[in-house]
DNA sequence: GTTATATATGAACAGTTGTTCATAAATAAT
DNA sequence: ATTATTTATGAACAACTGTTCATATATAAC
């Protein structure tokens, strides 16, 4: 009758009562999509170089392919997934963008990881 | 004469004070492609789901898949990947794994994240 | 206007990733 | 030992990602 329900009961709960409780507290998937979206952008080695770059210093394009050692393309690319997550954001003065750290956040996620990492 | 200097020369430093203060603070290679692993295994939806359901819960694979609605064979595929990471640990009661979170680290990068996510 | 410079973007291609399906391993019960 | 159950693993395939190269845009200097 109803396939849901017919799906459903093929499942084996092994504790229900935890799986309803999880369940109910899970966060919304658009959410989790968002979370997963900032956390894939931080999993990349050239954008954490330019994230850290950041961290220390306002740089331009340039500055930036020269401290990571890529193209500026390569380093142009990267910079708007970062702008995209809002984890960087940028000031133009001439032909020059000028890039920095959007907020703190970016800062404090960088070394919570960090610290796992070096644990 | 020398190859790495001419390629060198090439590359216009607009800031170069800045960029060699940079590069001399620049992380291990090591040390940034551990924290992109980090990070990569954080940056997915299923994964962060995972993470989630194991802040609120000690959980078995049963459950986890009955959680986050995905088949056991998936579920046991990334929890390994979280394992890889250090991000979960596990306990064996006969037949069933028990997964729970590795440390506090975990929940505050995911916390962290939330925050960004939700400004 | 033209030219030069800094940055951005689009297409394309190799490399990576996550799921599914089939199968294996580990434990428990008979 | 055989069978059932829970979890893990390997292969395979589609989907996604990051770089490169070529080209476009934006500003400045002339």
């Amino acid at each position: 009758m109803n396939r849901e329900f017919e799906d459903r009961c093929e499942v084996h709960y092994i504790h229900e009562d935890n799986v309803r409780e999880v369940q109910t507290a899970m966060l919304e998937q658009e959410t989790i999509l968002s979370l997963a979206e900032l956390f894939k952008t931080m999993g990349d080695a050239t954008r954490l170089k330019l994230i850290f770059a950041l961290m220390k210093k306002e740089l331009c394009v340039c500055d930036l392919a020269a401290v990571i050692g890529v193209s500026e393309s390569a380093v142009s690319h990267q910079l708007r997934v970062l702008r995209n997550q809002k984890l960087v954001k940028f000031r133009r003065q001439g032909k020059v963008m000028y890039y920095t750290l959007a907020d703190e956040h970016v800062r404090m996620l960088f070394d919570q990881g960090l610290e796992h990492v070096c644990e």
